[in-house]
DNA sequence: TGACGATTGATACGCAGTTTCACTTTCCTA
DNA sequence: TAGGAAAGTGAAACTGCGTATCAATCGTCA
């Protein structure tokens, strides 16, 4: 049916298994609730043992993270690809075009995971511990282009942190609103209040 | 022994009783590790029973948590009182003096619980759970003094978080080195970072 | 094909967090 | 100040997550 080429079969079984997983927590959280959902729940219908979904999954929670890993080397790739003497901000807001196409692509999941997250702090709290480990990445981007050539400093990571921020925010609007508005354009507009309404923030009245 | 005041002794149990499990578990966590301590251990070197602390503190993590709630208050207490038509940057970095000082004065507890967070995800993770909490509340003070009338609106919610995120590596930058810059400085220089800093990330070069 | 390593499933266990109920302590009022 | 209401405590049983172990099965490669 299809060539073998150089993904083997075990390989190919892993993401096949491990999508499972996702796509049917997914249903079960939905239908549900998470906390009403067993991971026992999910191994029955995915047909897999438990034991396994724990091989896969550390933690029920992370059934739900997705492939937000695979998401930052890309979003790390495509920065240092960068011209160096591009303004940090400008390179980091390009290099997002490519990742905000990938999540239009899967916004309805997105949604999902939104909407349980809200529900359930624990898995909020899961979220923004994978976007700490952005944010420290964002850092050292950072340090290496600016003048820190001792690893991230207090400037890096405020200003990493300030954009994880501006990202969160952007990605929020989107999910909350009822996809009117694309994801790029709200990043813009998030980075937007970044350089220009904090700088006035801090200066002006109001 | 004692004049009642307007405090009951209920009351005054119940806060000795919190205390009590809060001194005593960074106690054994210090000791042992996080993990390595169950709350029966808890229960039992405080001498009071395990179904006693789940009724003080909704999870094992939150023992760790401290005051941070009661630290909310004051903060947003500050903010409200200084004059509406102050820069609202500069309003938040006052209403934080107050609260770096107690701070400084609990340096030492932060600085176990930062050392814990350090190796257990889940800790980092319910710390940042709180600060979601704290920068929702940022963001409505935000809303409030700007023009966004029905509740913050993107901006708000961006410029909140990147204070937030000033504040959060300004007290980890401050517990991470021993002790020898004062935390009011160092929330400075973030804020200071944040309002020019980012303004220059944004136009130019490097 | 046969042997080796990787993956899986079954079972048992420790511990977090919930629930229920009986018991004790504090508070309030007659 | 006695006695009942209300709040707080302790014991025990239960659910479900996450871990460890071991035998069985599957993919790989010679």
């Amino acid at each position: 049916m299809s060539e073998p080429g150089k993904v083997s079969l075990r390989e190919r079984k892993k993401q096949q298994v491990r999508r499972r997983f996702q796509r049917i927590a997914l249903e079960l959280f939905d239908e549900r609730g998470f906390e009403h959902v067993t991971v026992d729940d999910i191994a029955e219908r995915a047909e897999i043992s438990r034991s396994t979904f724990f091989r896969y999954f550390p933690t029920k929670e992370d059934v739900l993270i997705g492939r937000a890993d695979e998401h930052l080397e890309e979003l790390r790739d495509a920065f240092v690809a960068r011209a160096p003497d591009e303004p940090v901000l400008r390179s980091l807001r390009h290099s997002l075009e490519a990742l905000a196409a990938s999540y239009e692509a899967e916004r309805s999941d997105f949604v999902a995971m939104r909407r349980i997250a809200q529900d359930h702090p624990s898995i909020l709290a899961r979220g923004l511990e994978h976007q700490a480990v952005w944010e420290e990445t964002f850092a050292e981007l950072l340090a290496d282009r600016l003048q820190d050539t001792t690893g991230p400093g207090l400037h890096s990571r405020v200003v990493a942190g300030a954009v994880m921020a501006a990202i969160r925010v952007a990605i929020d609007e989107w999910l909350a609103e009822d996809g009117s508005r694309d994801l790029q354009a709200l990043i813009g507009e998030a980075f937007e209040v970044l350089g220009d309404g904090l700088f006035r923030a801090l200066r002006e009245p109001g």
